[in-house]
DNA sequence: AGTGCAGTTGACTTT
DNA sequence: TAAAGTCAACTGCAC
């Protein structure tokens, strides 16, 4: 009987169960379905279709060299697999098990439905530590360790082709719609796309690239060198997180041996370092499987109407195109809308600052950082944007100054005045608080301030501390206490020896002195983006 | 030599 | 993955 592969976000053929499963049990159609609802989702945006239509080309190629090729569709999945149907006399479907957004979560809804319907068995297997079915945190991490030590799947030498295929993609196969090309264009300078490049990303980071990981990922100069730049990839699933689990771990064999070469302990603390992040990755990803609603919903319902959205749509224009008038705040938004990437640090940064200083919902700033994101994972975005707005309830507050983000990490202004050539002849100390400059310092560096570079669009002297007030009132409610613990108990890390730093206490639930829950629970390092 | 003192550093607390 | 503040210990130096 005819096996259909679904393929969604694991665009690879190396590490694939469902398509290595599929070619033992019967011909494959080797199926990719641009879906009309996924498409014109309010968080993609027309660069992840660029780097998913690279992916497509090298597995198409991949599965040629196997004896099947990969069929492109268009259309809603239903009616998709109708067609299917009534072309077939039925078939099986696999797929990896996907934690996505609202959109492909009803649709999955729909289509494990039209196959009970059907009598269609759907085979789901899973990718990665998402654990599926989970109600709590506990014994998670010991079942992240056990998934990443299985054995990869190989690829079978040669996967049997369904003879209609042909037929089918002739009769099937229309140009996706390109409604949203123009309104989110594709990005020039974006990371390219496919299982080579990411393969070679891999095996350069751990061959040498990553003597460099730990001192440069925090700066946005070094960092787009300095990180594994593998997000993308693992987002598409052009290369698994399996693979690259297991690749580390040899290397760190390999330079534990006698005689590994003297920089050895520095490449080992950034292996530890990277590792800890393909954890972090999973542990972010596993908040939307247990909890969908985080994607539109406060995580602490405690922080309802604190914050609402669609309010100051001037701000949040203002600082979508970096014209906020906070010039490392600025710098980072027009890198990312030229790049589609930023490191992570400067992620919390202009999330932080969307959020307490300018107040926006984390909905509005995060659907402009989705689209903008080229390595956009639904779990890891969503749980990113409520933590670094303060929305969990069992984190610290963490409000970055933009000006003191500017002075740890890009002490020359390098980077600032790449980004915003308007500031471009002014001088270091002052270039980071331009609202400071002297009427003559402005005039010297041909820069006024208001005219040539906006004054902030916020009073940099009272923004930051009427956000924490506000913050602060809701965490002084003794409701909240009860409901923060409730959320560590879905969500937070259960294992205090991935938990970085020892000094404080951290991974327990407990509460202070003062009544107010136990802060920094789910402390950890940043997972993979940006990363 | 020991003392006083301004300035620095680091651990820890508060927001 | 924060930032700002407190406080005690420490340092270098003048006397």
């Amino acid at each position: 009987m005819l096996q259909v592969v679904w393929f969604k976000r694991d665009l690879r053929w190396h590490d694939h169960a469902p398509l290595a499963r599929a070619a033992r049990t019967g011909p494959v159609l080797a199926l990719y379905v641009d879906e009309p609802d996924v498409e014109g989702s309010s968080d993609r945006s027309q660069q992840h279709r660029g780097f998913v239509d690279e992916c497509l080309e090298e597995l198409d190629v991949a599965l040629r060299a196997r004896g099947n090729r990969l069929v492109r569709m268009a259309g809603h999945m239903p009616d998709v697999l109708e067609h299917l149907f009534a072309l077939s006399s039925g078939f099986t479907l696999w797929s990896h098990e996907e934690t996505g957004n609202a959109v492909t979560f009803a649709r999955d809804r729909r289509v494990a439905r039209w196959c009970r319907d059907r009598g269609i068995a759907w085979n789901e297997v899973p990718q990665h530590g998402v654990v599926r079915g989970l109600r709590d945190r506990d014994g998670w991490a010991v079942r992240w360790d056990a998934r990443m030590s299985e054995p990869q799947i190989a690829v079978p030498d040669a996967i049997a082709r369904w003879r209609t295929d042909d037929t089918l993609q002739r009769a099937l196969s229309t140009a996706p719609s390109e409604a949203r090309a123009t309104v989110h264009p594709d990005k020039a300078e974006r990371q390219r796309g496919g299982r080579a490049r990411g393969v070679a990303l891999l095996e350069s980071f751990l061959a040498d690239r990553m003597t460099d990981y730990r001192a440069g990922m925090s700066s946005p100069v070094t960092g787009a060198e300095a990180c594994s730049r593998l997000s993308a990839h693992f987002a598409y699933g052009s290369v698994s997180i399996r693979e690259a689990a297991q690749a580390a771990w040899l290397r760190r064999s390999e330079l534990l041996q006698p005689g590994a070469r003297r920089d050895a302990s520095i490449l080992l603390q950034a292996l530890k370092a990277f590792e800890s992040r393909l954890h972090w990755h999973c542990h972010f990803m596993q908040k939307l499987e247990t909890e969908p609603e985080i994607e539109w919903r406060n995580m602490h319902r405690g922080h309802d109407g604190l914050r609402v959205e669609g309010a100051h749509p001037d701000r949040l224009g203002a600082w979508c195109e970096g014209r906020t008038g906070y010039p490392m705040v600025d710098a980072c938004m027009r890198m990312l809308a030229t790049t589609g990437w930023l490191n992570f640090r400067m992620r919390a940064m202009v999330t932080s600052f969307a959020s307490y200083h300018l107040w926006l919902h984390w909905r509005d700033s995060g659907l402009h950082l989705a689209r903008e994101f080229l390595d956009y994972e639904p779990g890891i975005h969503w749980s990113q944007c409520q933590m670094q707005s303060g929305t969990t309830g069992i984190n610290t507050l963490r409000i970055y100054n933009p000006v003191k983000q500017a002075i740890d990490h890009d002490p020359d202004g390098h980077f600032v005045r790449r980004w915003v050539p308007e500031l471009s002849r002014v001088s270091t100390p002052g270039l980071f608080e331009p609202w400071k400059l002297s009427p003559s310092d402005q005039r010297s560096a041909g820069c006024v301030i208001g005219r040539d570079y906006p004054m902030p669009i916020v009073d940099p002297a009272t923004a930051v501390r009427e956000a924490r007030e506000r913050m602060w009132s809701v965490r002084k409610n003794p409701a909240a206490a009860d409901e923060a613990l409730a959320v560590f108990r879905r969500h937070g890390s259960r294992n205090p020896s991935r938990e970085a730093g020892t000094v404080r206490r951290r991974g327990t639930a407990r509460k202070t002195s003062k009544g107010t829950f136990q802060q920094d629970l789910d402390f950890g390092e940043p997972p993979l983006q940006g990363g």
